[in-house]
DNA sequence: GTTTTGGTTATCATAAATGATAAAATAAGT
DNA sequence: ACTTATTTTATCATTTATGATAACCAAAAC
């Protein structure tokens, strides 16, 4: 496992604690970001190096930051 | 000019003045984060949508965490 | 002026992110 | 067991990030 699926392993895993940190489901997190519920669980699997912008519309809808999403060091 | 424009531009401007803080030449730090100079000035231009791996290298090299480079609200 | 140096712009190919859809698996209720 | 809700997985099409290369521009050095 390189370096690069490492860094999308850690971010789904960090996607996934903050969205079911608020409850919501993963479907209705990504109907508000208008993204794919498969493109969206292939995304928490770790299974894609999202772009900024994809980044940036779930930390909108989940009210934290990008820097929230991407402090990849600080776990909880 | 869209959400994802703007957002583009943010991230450009603010690589773009991170580097020459740090008095590193575009195609030397493109060179260590092995992207294409051409790509990397079509990113400061706000040209592109980058993925997270991409501004994963480049914090990197610029010894900074992922999160300096995301922090659009706080210019400086 | 003419070399460097740093940056831009254009074009084309390739790899990969995302969209779209469907089916299967899993979990939770009842 | 049987729904119902939620997530996962597979597949294919489309869009786009990035690679690769080359030509061009601007400013500074000399």
């Amino acid at each position: 496992m390189d370096d690069k699926d490492q860094l999308q392993v850690a971010i789904g895993k960090r996607v996934k604690m903050l969205r079911e940190k608020q409850g919501i489901a993963q479907q209705d997190l990504a109907a508000k970001c208008n993204i794919e519920k498969s493109n969206f669980s292939r995304l928490e699997a770790g299974g894609t190096n999202p772009t900024l912008y994809t980044l940036k519309r779930i930390a909108d809808n989940l009210g934290i930051t990008l820097c929230d999403i991407v402090n990849l060091e600080d776990k909880k």
